[in-house]
DNA sequence: GTCTCCCAATTCAA
DNA sequence: CTTGAATTGGGAGA
C-alpha cells in the first residue's frame, strides 16, 4: 500500500512575511460592524471582523501554534492512506491543563455571548493544501439553543458557506484574524461550512471553536 | 451485529 | 478558469 506520509509538511517557527505585514483591514479602517450572512430564529450565522484586538489575536496565535500539542490524523483513501489535512486538538474548559490563551478567549466570549461555552476544539490550517470539506456540525454533540463561535487566529482564510438543498445558496467569507463567525445550532440543520484548499500563497491559520457540548462526566 | 452517514484525493464534466 | 459530482473504505454513531 502506498502511504504518503507528512513529514514533508513543514511546521518551522512562524516567519512574518508579507501577508503577515498586512495592511490596514477595512473593518478597522471603517469601523464594518456585524455581518449577517443568514438569519433563523436563533442567531443566524453572523461575521464580525475584529472582535479581538489584533495584538491579542496574535499573541494566541503564537501560544497555540507552538504550545499545544497538535494532533495529525490520517485515514484511508481509496488505495492509500492519507493525511486529514489540517492538525487538530480540543480540551473541555474546565480542564485543569487548559492552555492560558484558551482560558483568556472562553473568559472573553462566554460573557460577550452569553452562551456557557464549555468545549473547544482547534484546527490549524498549516498552508493553502490543508482544508476542510464542506460540513455541519454533528447535532448530537451540541446542546440545542447554544451556537458555535469560531474565533480566527492567524492568516485570513476563505470559508464557505452552503445552505444544504434544495437551495444550496452559496456565500464565502474571508475569515480575518481576530474575527469571530457565530454560527446558530439551528443553522446546523440548514447550512453546511468548510474551508477549500487553495493554490493561493497563504500562511498558517488557527480556527478555536467554542461550543456548548453535552457533558458526558 | 447491522445499518447509515461521513470524508479523505483525484478525476471528469459542465 | 471554477465548481460540483462521483468514486472506496474505515470509523463512528444510532
Amino acid at each position: 500500500m502506498n502511504v504518503r506520509r507528512a513529514g514533508n509538511r513543514s511546521f518551522e517557527p512562524y516567519a512574518v512575511g508579507p501577508a503577515a505585514a498586512s495592511a490596514p483591514r477595512v473593518a478597522d479602517m471603517f469601523g464594518v460592524g456585524p455581518q449577517r450572512l443568514f438569519s433563523d430564529a436563533e442567531e443566524g450565522i453572523v461575521y464580525q471582523p475584529g472582535f479581538i484586538p489584533a495584538d491579542i489575536a496574535a499573541r494566541w496565535f503564537e501560544a497555540l501554534r507552538t504550545g499545544i500539542r497538535w494532533e495529525s490524523q490520517r485515514r484511508p483513501m481509496y488505495d492509500r492512506v492519507v493525511d486529514v489535512p489540517r492538525l487538530t486538538a480540543s480540551w473541555w474548559l474546565d480542564d485543569p491543563a487548559l492552555p492560558e490563551a484558551l482560558a483568556e478567549a472562553a473568559a472573553l466570549l462566554r460573557p460577550a455571548l452569553g452562551h456557557p461555552f464549555n468545549a473547544v476544539g482547534l484546527n490549524f490550517y498549516r498552508d493553502g493544501r490543508d482544508s476542510v470539506a464542506l460540513h455541519n456540525d454533528k447535532l448530537h454533540s451540541l446542546v440545542p439553543g447554544h451556537p458555535i463561535a469560531l474565533l480566527s487566529l492567524g492568516s485570513q482564510r476563505r470559508m464557505t458557506i452552503r445552505a444544504k438543498p434544495p437551495a444550496r445558496h452559496v456565500q464565502r467569507i474571508d475569515l480575518a484574524p481576530g474575527s469571530l463567525l457565530v454560527m446558530s445550532h439551528a443553522s446546523q440543520h440548514t447550512h453546511e461550512h468548510g474551508v477549500a484548499k487553495t493554490t493561493e500563497a497563504v500562511g498558517e491559520r488557527i480556527s478555536l471553536a467554542f461550543r456548548v457540548r453535552p457533558s458526558t462526566r
